[in-house]
DNA sequence: CGTCTATTTGAATGTACTCAAAAGCGGTGG
DNA sequence: CCACCGCTTTTGAGTACATTCAAATAGACG
């Protein structure tokens, strides 16, 4: 089903016939079940993935702890471009919340693309301009607000993130630890 | 003084003869004195910027707190990828720390170029895919690290950095008061 | 030399942290 | 349908470390 995908590419460029399906044909749908990884830390991140379904949670691991950075809804793209563009095993997981379904392509085809249909390095260069935008905008609530402030501003931007994700990985999301987290919360209640 | 953008350019692409002069033609070259600003919030940023000598702080100003993001030094390439892409005022302030020299070129001319010469395409999009390369890992180290070790970090990948900068900017950058920076420091210097 | 800014030091405070334990919740198997 | 188990969330007590506010010292620059 690469309708998302295509529509999601369109709202970038205009594909015309022969574009749109030298793009479908390089790509491969995946059923991912809750829990199940799309990419595992150590692994080269050699795709591009766009979630079609469900919910993904990136996160690193360093010494034991698990440190989310982000979690991926339908019709986000995901790619670890550190690992993507110099060929290095990602410390990057990517963790299924829930059943999902996710749409990939492969960095060979896509590079091929880019040689057979111009118009790709187009979009190419749009995503990677749109990933960037979408962690300064984290990096910037990370370091200008306090935690009860992140959780706060979460709370009224993505209030689907709180409402279907486990505390514990919206404290490590925030920063903090879970226990802050419910005090935090405890706090804001409190005060109502 | 294009040398030096052209050499970075060419590290990504090869350019022909024709290509070299349309780009050299949109530069820009500018001087800025100390304490200068190249960007300042409130403006769009419509230019996409190279600094050949110098060095320059970025820094968002929140109720009147300066918040440091990152320092640029020679062969750095910047631009506020939000307000270029979406025509809003930035947020962003990029002030000269020393006497720097920058090159610049406008939005309007790249998009031209995009145009006329396709393998600027890949430029932008390699372009994108290093500021992003580069603010995922200042993430790591913001989410990942304690101020202590962060300030090591720093210390031993960018010596340059701790030796030529006030202490506040570098406090600022590592998300902690310059008050706690000194003791840190002080701390450091009672263990060895 | 004098002024202005940056850095250091001190004392008191606040907030998140750790460790530990209890309570709540969901899912599985009997 | 209920009982149990594992995992999540909450609560408590004590600690650590950055923060604030204030003042002193040190450095930079004219």
């Amino acid at each position: 089903m690469p309708q998302q995908i295509l529509q999601s590419i369109k709202s970038i460029v205009s594909l015309n016939e022969s574009e749109e399906e030298a793009f479908t044909k390089i790509l491969d749908i995946k059923q991912l079940k809750k829990k199940e990884f799309l990419l595992q830390q150590g692994q080269v991140c050699n795709k591009i993935s766009f979630i079609n379904s469900g919910c993904m949670r990136l996160f690193y691991e360093i010494e034991g702890v698990e440190n989310t950075v982000q979690f991926f809804f339908a019709d986000r793209w995901h790619t670890d471009y550190d690992s993507f563009l110099t060929g290095q095993p990602t410390i990057e997981n990517l963790q299924a919340l829930e059943n999902s379904e996710v749409v990939q392509f492969k960095k060979s085809d896509l590079y091929q693309l880019y040689t057979t249909h111009p118009v790709f390095e187009r979009v190419g260069r749009i995503l990677a301009e749109n990933a960037f935008l979408s962690l300064s905008k984290l990096n910037k609530m990370l370091t200008n607000e306090e935690p009860q402030q992140r959780y706060l501003s979460l709370l009224s931007q993505r209030p689907e993130v709180v409402k279907n994700i486990p505390q514990h990985y919206i404290a490590s999301y925030l920063g903090i630890k879970p226990e802050s987290l419910s005090r935090i919360r405890k706090r804001i209640q409190n005060q109502k």
